[in-house]
DNA sequence: AACTATTCATAAAC
DNA sequence: TGTTTATGAATAGTT
């Protein structure tokens, strides 16, 4: 607009493209409230900054009630559906947490009671396969860890490539005013870490 | 704008009023895009004419996704829409049930030296082993269960074993007045029961 | 819908 | 972040 006319583009730098974010927000928000007074209409505008900040406007009461409207003018069955699949999710819901409830008490039962609780060889069985479910979990997130650390030595040992590397030209530098000699006695040159084997 | 300041209240006048509902329509599509793209945004504009009409503009794909990001943004209110969604009795009872488990499983937890929170390796470990222990126990009842089963079917032998012996006694004794046939045709004399293969 | 006179928005600079 | 300024953009009213 001012000064040159602006291309749409992404704007490169920085700076430039927050101060405008700002403007252009104001502005933007601005003329929808505008374009709603004048005309009438019921206006909602998201806008989420890059870092994904939100800023809205919803000139008809709230966003909720904007968006639900949208809803209905999209896909009338939408709601419908949803509002089934819901009541349908919570069913499953309850009837899942039945029996997670059931089979808790029943290994509890056992833990406490002994052999007494468990009366069935079906009860035995689901028993015994949430039990695996929950090794196999547990094992899963043993394996996360496992990498996690990995990964934090990973990162440790290429820190120190760098940093050696670093001391490495420096020596080269002293080299030509002192002598050739390793900092410290008794450490391999180039200095470098092998990655352990990561034993469980 | 143009010829006129124009103050913002409703145009009552209705074709201006559509007019610039037109016009001001695009301008504030326009300015969304040109502001999603210079400055890296993502926008959504929703707009309903005074007749109910939808106009909508997403600029990161869909309005699904940042109506959803919208409500991710603003969470707490969603999570509450959809508990009021539920029937009361619904959201009652799945409570109850969440806080049984949470018991339940606190108690597990506790049993198992505290290893509810599972943040440490040892601590997954420790959970894993008694698991592995909890599972070596239930296979074992499961085998109890069997024999068990087998000793019941094995006495079930011995007392028709004794029946059967006692019956042929009585049958000698009849032979010596009556005849040598075996009462039932087609049975295998001495009368036995194999046990079955016992399967899980 | 196209035109035009104005006001508005805003990029750049401070 | 706010203010100023020069200029392109938007648009109200007209045709």
């Amino acid at each position: 607009m001012a000064r040159g006319k602006v291309k749409i583009k992404r704007i490169e730098n920085s700076v430039h493209r927050q101060v405008s974010f700002c403007k252009r927000r104001a502005g933007l928000l601005k003329k929808a409230k505008e374009l709603s007074v004048l005309c009438d209409a019921d206006i909602g505008v998201l806008i989420f900054s890059p870092h994904g900040k939100l800023f809205e406007l919803a000139t008809a009461g709230n966003m909720q009630v904007l968006i639900e409207r949208y809803m209905k003018s999209t896909r009338g069955a939408q709601i419908e559906e949803d509002e089934a699949r819901l009541t349908l999710a919570s069913q499953e819901e309850i009837t899942s947490l039945r029996q997670e409830i059931q089979l808790l008490q029943k290994g509890f039962g056992y833990i406490y009671g002994g052999a007494g609780d468990c009366t069935t060889m079906d009860e035995l069985q689901a028993l015994e396969k949430q039990l695996e479910i929950w090794i196999y979990h547990i094992r899963s997130m043993k394996m996360q860890r496992i990498f996690q650390e990995i990964q934090l030595l990973k990162n440790k040992e290429g820190m120190l490539n760098v940093a050696n590397k670093y001391l490495q030209g420096k020596m080269l530098e002293q080299n030509g005013i002192f002598e050739t000699t390793p900092v410290i006695a008794g450490f391999p040159y180039p200095l470098t870490i092998t990655n352990e084997t990561f034993k469980i």
